[in-house]
DNA sequence: ATTACTTTGTTTAACCAATAGACAAAGTCC
DNA sequence: GGACTTTGTCTATTGGTTAAACAAAGTAAT
């Protein structure tokens, strides 16, 4: 924990970022009207202004039109003042993308794993990172960081505790990447870098409080408080997929009983035997579009599954709004009707007037660009003050 | 959401917050030591010591031992400079506290409630806060403000959404109370009170992330983030109660299915029909000491759910600690080892090692202390601020 | 065109909280 | 008694925000 106190330089910290935050949301905007929004004086707003200008965070882009006096300098948030690479490891692909400081993709890769020893994953990751990055445009600041995201528990140091489907556990991964690359690394989980990506650029920018559910092969949740990622005592909250549904249920791996992946992920799929005529959610997913009776049942069996899980979850939480992602979202016409009808019959009646349910805007790229984006969100220092009450 | 920017009232009103909870928590302590482990300057830390003391919160008592060098002058903080009354309505019963600032106590009431009436609920509580009142030993500040706690849901008015229990709904208690006592007074659900007075008080101290289980005639949950509490989008979040594990169990009140309070709290006594001698947790408490067997059994089986919701709401959180309250909690010695065991054989393993589970400290006062303090929170104005990494 | 009024953005002087460092006070230890 | 430590205060400085004056650049009506 550092140790924070009160000064000028917090102050003025506090402020940047404010003045940062609403050009970035309300853009264009002219000087007076940020100094409106913000509460904060003419003065400070013009020296804050023109200090982010010579960094190169922000760009005038010319007068606007007049309201009756003296034209507005519109200012805009300069987004190609620099870029991050995010990347998602999956099974048996990974993906990158090269976005600027917005989140705009201006590139993107991907690789298929049939390995998963950490060596060979390693320097094929170095390498399409490597590939992105030279992608990059000019810009005043290059390449300002890189995300991963993985499939699995991640601690506070970037390390890889324990990643099932690859076989992976305790890789010092972020400080592998850092050494390689000599830029700063961030790894997160990957329904955590999803949250951070539908929040930021996706279906929540609203939201204060958001649900990210991840259902794929298992199912991982982001869990978004007060705009921030809530990353637990130790690091590992969110893995609302051994969750278990079913208290006396089947056994998991992970040494719980009736676990909600079991019923309500790609796991699912295990059970039926010769019954379903596909082991991927893609085939399936053709085949429910060609009519195929089971797969359909079974997708909507596995909407019911996932609506009994968010309805633990929103009871629990009470979150804004929950937005599904993974590969399974790609089942959305499937399973969508089902979930949200079984949510509105379970859940407390209270939540039901002001919650939402989507699914991702980003689709297959939200944890690439969150990714990204914990990059980001490092190189541009966000700060955060509460005073709950006065 | 207030408007909230740098400047240097912002940095003063950080700093004070901060020497404040430094006093607090490392009493007695010297100007010089509170410097050190704030990492403030020393004239800094004597000036808001200076003003802080002219405003009866903090005191000095004197000189301490030498360490080669002057003596410290000790500080302390000044629990008496205020009290507060905190109340928790219960279905049978009424309790509350008058407390000094440091949650202590200073004298007890208590009425047992026939009727559950808004009006006449609403008279008895007034006439209990003021017999309270009336008990409190001159001070500075005299009664600071006023928390009650209530089993049901409530909104960020300090309005009860919907207390089943109670046949409550939309009830404006906080503007009632405050309308009637002038004074500043919170509504928390039980739950929320609860975590909050073990969090201060109990035995929670030490932790930033925390989980408050409130086991009786049905199951809430307070969530405490980052040393505040979450209350979610709304208001109500916590009411993990209603989380479901059994997906197609009994059906519960609330809509939902398998809710966990219907195995895990007093709601499990009615399916026992007759083969249970007794429908009071305190009865069969004495039945159990006693060697009733069916009793014993049933406990056990109480604590073995208790231990699988509990699993559920550490893999998705990953608190540091998990504390159960409520009038369960008296039966630790009958359901505390089964419910222990549970969790280690069903959370994931890497949850195993850093996580604590205790029983509530201050017993059946967690909610009244926990009310109380709200409105100590209210009044000493508690600031957080967060750098996410630099 | 001229004048009055608006709006935008900058400049100036004032303010104020934290700070480093000097210093005074009060102690220890040899 | 002298050298050294520790505690707490005092003083001058720093560096941020701010209010208010001002300059710049526009509109609108006469």
């Amino acid at each position: 924990m550092t140790k924070i106190t009160g000064d000028q330089a917090l102050v003025k910290k506090i402020n940047r970022s404010i003045i940062l935050e609403t050009i970035r949301r309300h853009a264009p905007v002219s000087r007076a009207k940020v100094s409106e929004l913000t509460g904060l004086n003419k003065a400070t707003v013009s020296n804050l202004v023109q200090e982010l200008a010579t960094h190169h965070l922000l760009q005038e882009i010319g007068p606007g039109e007049s309201s009756g006096g003296r034209k507005p300098q519109l200012l805009l948030f300069n987004g190609q003042a620099g870029y991050a690479v995010g990347v998602e490891l999956r099974v048996n692909q990974m993906t990158g993308v090269l976005t600027d400081l917005e989140g705009n993709i201006a590139a993107e890769a991907d690789d298929s794993l049939a390995e998963h020893d950490v060596e060979s994953v390693t320097q094929r990751m170095i390498a399409m990172i490597k590939e992105l990055m030279q992608q990059a445009p000019p810009s005043p600041y290059g390449i300002i960081g890189i995300g991963v995201g993985v499939p699995g528990m991640v601690d506070g140091n970037g390390t890889v505790l324990f990643a099932p489907n690859l076989g992976w556990d305790m890789v010092p991964l972020q400080q592998r990447l850092e050494e390689e690359l000599g830029l700063p690394v961030t790894i997160d989980n990957e329904a955590n870098a999803g949250a951070q990506g539908e929040l930021r650029f996706g279906a929540g920018q609203d939201a204060r409080h958001l649900l990210y559910i991840s259902a794929g092969s298992g199912i991982g949740s982001g869990i978004i408080i007060n705009g921030e990622l809530y990353k637990g005592a130790r690091g590992y909250a969110g893995e609302s997929g051994h969750m278990s549904i079913e208290a006396d249920g089947k056994a998991c791996s992970c040494g719980n009983r009736g676990c909600w992946e079991l019923y309500a992920s790609e796991k699912s799929y295990d059970d039926k035997g010769d019954r379903l005529p596909a082991r991927r959610t893609s085939a399936l997913i053709r085949h429910a579009e060609e009519g195929h009776a089971e797969t359909i049942r079974h997708f909507q069996e596995l909407g019911r599954y996932l609506g009994i899980g968010i309805t633990n979850l929103v009871n629990g939480f009470n979150p804004q709004s929950v937005i599904i992602g993974g590969p399974l979202s790609d089942a959305r016409a499937w399973i969508g009707d089902t979930l949200k009808q079984v949510v509105a019959e379970r859940t407390l009646p209270y939540h039901k007037e002001l919650m939402e349910i989507h699914f991702a805007e980003l689709g297959s790229r939200s944890t690439m660009i969150g990714a990204a984006y914990s990059a980001i969100s490092q190189f541009l220092g966000p700060v955060r003050v509460s005073v709950p009450a006065t």
